[in-house]
DNA sequence: GAGCACTGC
């Protein structure tokens, strides 16, 4: 017996206080009986600190560890840290932690806290698990992509039984009160256990200042803050929590609310006259670390602290002594949209789980409320029950190929707790062929094996392993790592700031000839890496040296993992003769030629992908003005506002992408449908058959009519594209159609 | 001539 086997008897007061420990026998006995287990409880019941260790003391991990999973690296490590303090023993000895970057766990680790992506990846090395003997996925309700992709994978290894293993892995789901039903029967109706939770009341009050017709307005910043006054001048002390949806609005209302805050007679005007004052603090992911950090500071005596924030404080930043909420009901979602194939970062109204979510905030340590600025009308029409998951609105590429490679072929028949539309599937499985990462018939490639093995994007992936066949990864491994962090260019709220960060970034531009938004990104890399002082030029530059900094790591990751690779004795390999420069863009057009656009009208482009979508360069790129002189493009993403804007460009030549662009055109829905299906039996294959011929035939005339007149549209736009401007590539291009 | 939520490998 290890000594926090023994520690049992001594068990912390504190622990046996909270909810749970009512329930210990009777959870351990679940645990033993039952191969699924659902456990839900409120913020505050101790499930996530004490159940691991009530197992581990029963000696249920003594043929295997036990592994829990976060959606986030902050609580991953924190939540170690209290765990193995509790049971006395050294962190990263017994209990341990692992996320990107931060192994703390070794081979004696009994007790592992992890993020679900790092769950995901011993996947990828060993399927069955076999380290394991129980596995517990945390915050389940909060549906990430890779917890949902989790879920899935651990209902289908079980139910193909314990291969590989010597004891089946046991599976317990823990999840806030929501849709516990649906989780049991998703696992064949296995049984849930409730423990209550530790909050305080919140009161909820509708303001009535939106309503249903107000849903695509954003002038709800005037009315946020004038709810958050009325609750500063009539409501005792307390601090106010208020949620908005970007830096933007978050500025312009923290200005709006110093402005009147500071003409408040607070002898006459405030209700509570131990209120004397308001401090207003603004809080975004992008903001320094330091100054994310003020934010937790008590406000001085008789001030009232107004934090003034995003979505990062409903589930990643957690302040003591919030009172109040002021939810604006809105927030920034990014989904994909398939019809025009493009990723959309739009304004949305927040679900009714997330304005609970959000309202719960006020009552961590003692009774709250929370002032919602919409109506009664706007929550019934406007916001749905639950936030639609991540699974269900954003590209899956990147999954399907990680489902691919686990040896899941029907990807659309695997047993997702909500299943993507069939044809977000198809697009990413579209997108897997046209990388080469799988071949017609659906099976995964060599190179799809080697795409695999990257944190990356395929798009990314792909161009590195150009690079990486032709030698020349150096310069692609920074700007693959530029690519996967944060925004590195800093874009004040101020209008001065903001001459002064463009003329220093023009400068950056100008250094590299302003040629492509790409090789600005390795320009920064490199100057960074090369200077003594780093911070100090990011900081004269308006760089994010945390974001540099993050990419330095990332660069280190990949370049890690390519090494690994190129061991291999078939690692691709070819040769080309150019400059720098040329190599670069040539490498970006493996990836990026699904983002290919040529110059149509005036400013604008005209996209290659079958959408014929007309898109403009954003103000931001190096490029901008200089678009008379462009004729091929790449881009690297999309940004939807008052135009449909392309961001990080770089321009090409025709001839790069010439070979690549027919792959755009040439699969169709249809065989991408059955090689989805491909492994399914000869039975199920037929059924199946038998009802998309029904299908079909129900609407056959419809959908002639339909394909036809796309197909014509699709063609005229591409030839207009293709033809205009006498750029003297039309009529080779002409010949691809 | 504009304005990009949050995670994660």
């Amino acid at each position: 017996m290890s000594k926090a086997e023994k520690s049992s008897e001594t068990e912390h007061h504190e622990s046996k206080k909270l909810p749970i420990y009512q329930q210990k026998d009777k959870l351990i006995q679940a645990v033993k009986e039952n191969a699924f287990l659902i456990v839900t409880g409120e913020t505050g019941s101790g499930k996530t600190t004490q159940l691991p260790q009530y197992l581990y003391k029963a000696g249920l991990c003594r043929k295997g560890r036990i592994g829990v999973t976060q959606p986030r690296r902050v609580a991953a490590i924190t939540v170690a840290q209290r765990v193995s303090h509790e049971l006395g023993v050294r962190l990263g000895e017994e209990v341990g932690y692992q996320v990107r970057f931060d192994d703390c766990s070794t081979q004696d680790t009994v007790v592992k806290y992890m993020t679900d992506g790092c769950m995901l990846r011993e996947i990828l090395a060993d399927p069955s698990l076999t380290q394991y003997s129980i596995v517990i996925l945390d915050e389940a309700h909060e549906r990430s992509l890779n917890t949902d992709v989790l879920l899935g994978l651990l209902k289908k290894t079980l139910s193909k039984g314990s291969h590989g293993r010597k004891t089946p892995l046991k599976v317990v789901v823990m999840s806030a009160t929501l849709e516990t039903e649906k989780l049991s029967s998703f696992y064949g109706h296995c049984p849930v256990f409730t423990i209550p939770g530790r909050t305080y009341p919140v009161k909820e009050k509708f303001c009535n200042l939106i309503g249903p017709k107000d849903k695509d307005s954003s002038f709800y910043v005037k009315e946020v803050v004038k709810v958050a006054l009325d609750v500063h001048t009539n409501e005792a002390a307390g601090d106010i929590l208020v949620f908005l949806t970007g830096q933007f609005e978050i500025e312009k209302a923290c200005d709006l609310l110093f402005e009147k805050a500071e003409i408040l007679d607070y002898r006459y005007d405030v209700h509570d006259q131990t209120v004397e004052g308001l401090l207003i603090l603004p809080l975004y992911g992008s903001m320094p670390t330091d100054q994310q950090r003020q934010i937790f500071q008590p406000a001085p005596k008789g001030v009232r602290k107004c934090v003034v924030a995003t979505n990062i404080a409903a589930t990643s930043l957690t302040i003591d002594g919030i009172r109040y909420i002021v939810d604006s009901g809105f927030v920034k979602q990014l989904n994909h949209n398939s019809r025009v194939g493009l990723d959309i970062l739009e304004v949305v109204p927040i679900s009714k789980s997330e304005a609970q979510q959000r309202a719960g905030r006020a009552g961590r340590t003692s009774a709250g409320k929370c002032f919602r600025i919409y109506s009664k009308d706007f929550w019934d029409k406007c916001m749905p029950d639950y936030t639609i998951p991540e699974i269900q609105r954003t590209s899956l590429t990147s999954v399907i190929l990680t489902l691919k490679c686990l040896g899941v072929h029907d990807v659309i028949r695997f047993p997702y707790l909500d299943c993507p539309e069939e044809r977000f599937i198809l697009t990413a499985l579209k997108q897997l062929y046209q990388y080469d990462a799988i071949d017609r018939r659906g099976h995964v490639t060599r190179l799809g094996r080697l795409m695999v093995e990257f944190p990356l994007p395929p798009n990314l992936t792909r161009a590195l392993l150009k690079a990486a066949a032709l030698g020349c990864e150096d310069i692609m491994l920074p700007v693959a790592a530029m690519l996967s962090v944060e925004n590195i260019f800093i874009r004040p709220g101020k209008p001065e700031g903001q001459k002064e960060a463009e003329i220093r970034h023009k400068e950056i531009a100008a250094s590299v000839g302003g040629s492509n938004d790409f090789l600005m990104l390795l320009c920064v890399f490199e100057k960074c890496r090369a200077s003594d002082h780093p911070s100090a030029w990011c900081k004269e530059h308006w760089i994010h040296w945390r974001a540099v900094k993050s990419a330095f790591s990332v660069e280190t990751q990949l370049s890690e993992i390519l090494q690994r690779l190129k061991q291999q004795k078939d690692f691709p390999h070819e040769t080309f003769e150019g400059s720098r420069n040329e190599l670069l863009r040539q490498c970006l057009c493996l990836g990026y030629f699904t983002n290919v656009a040529r110059r149509s009208v005036g400013k604008s482009f005209c996209t290659m992908d079958g959408h014929g979508s007309s898109v403009v360069i954003h103000p931001s790129s190096c490029l901008f003005g200089q678009e008379l002189q462009l004729d091929w493009i790449i881009f690297h993403d999309v940004l939807v506002t008052s135009r449909v804007y392309v961001r990080t460009v770089c321009p090409i030549r025709y001839e790069w992408v010439k070979d690549l662009l027919p792959k755009l055109h040439e699969i169709d829905v249809y065989e991408l449908s059955s090689v989805a299906r491909e492994e399914v039996t000869d039975e199920e294959m037929d059924k199946w058959e038998k009802k998309e011929a029904a299908k079909r035939q129900a609407g056959a005339f419809e959908k002639a009519v339909l394909h036809f007149a796309r197909h014509i549209f699709v063609y005229m736009t591409f030839l207009f594209c293709l033809n205009r401007g006498h750029r003297g590539c039309g009529k080779e291009a002409g010949e691809e159609e």
